[in-house]
DNA sequence: AATAAAATATGATAAAAATCATATTTAAGA
DNA sequence: TCTTAAATATGATTTTTATCATATTTTATT
């Protein structure tokens, strides 16, 4: 459903909604160590979230990553389609290019209901609603 | 969700679910061209379900693949798991090992309920069903 | 028996995704 | 203003996935 990418981007700005905020930013070693990804691998990935503005960064000493307030309104759905695009989520089970009720592939009846209500939710939830859940110990940080 | 070979080798067999039989045998080249997967390619993972009996082939002249009465029940998420395993399928949506209600990553709550659904009715339909289906007009054979 | 038409087995190549490395830019603090 | 700590930009390498090619085996037909 995500490429690797997107899963390391999902993690690591779920890591910065509960850990940083303007005045405690977070330097890319102290991401990259809890959710158990590669420095390298996600500095890249981090700058594409920043260039995007989907997380907020400063250089230089006492420099590093944060969520700013606005960040905080993000939805998951953003951060998906900064790193997948959109086409990867949105297309069918069997890559059909036009998928739909008028032109069902034949797995379409079997998935499109749930599959429509999961990209939504995907859409309607942000980094700021799910760094509650995960303070209040519903869910955890994934590793 | 799936493999780009999953996608290819669930075309293929309902390709065969529809049009052949054990008398209606069809010959990799028929099969790869309406569904529009390279010949060589479709050739190996036709191969493979063969040898696990997913689907049915003889050799030489006036052999090919088709789908036994027996084939008819074989189940869309048999198919799943024989290209792309079973863990692909099941693993959570930010990967990690251990994801259940327990231990919940933090996309949890917002997709299990319906991924588990979708998971069981691949595990529930057949190439029979989506075969009527398709005949009946309610689907698409898929390019 | 010989021929030819098919799948099968095996491996080679190409493309994409994931990962790693490093030189450059920016800004804080001495 | 110099040094240093950080992100940024760029590109190289590795691994995985997708794709292609071909020699071998089997079996129906002549």
């Amino acid at each position: 459903m995500f490429s690797n990418s997107t899963k390391y981007a999902i993690k690591a700005t779920l890591y910065l909604a509960v850990n940083s905020s303007e005045n405690e930013k977070v330097v890319i070693s102290d991401i990259a160590k809890p959710i158990n990804v590669p420095k390298a691998y996600i500095a890249k990935i981090l700058q594409a979230l920043s260039k995007k503005n989907l997380i907020s960064s400063t250089k230089g000493p006492k420099g590093g990553f944060y969520i700013s307030e606005e960040n905080k309104q993000v939805k998951i759905a953003e951060i998906v389609n900064a790193i997948d695009g959109e086409t990867r989520i949105n297309s069918c089970l069997l890559s059909l290019k036009e998928c739909d009720s008028g032109n069902p592939c034949s797995l379409h009846h079997l998935v499109y209901k749930e599959k429509q209500l999961i990209i939504e939710r995907l859409g309607s939830t942000s980094l700021e609603e799910l760094a509650k859940h995960i303070k209040s110990g519903k869910s955890v940080l994934p590793l």
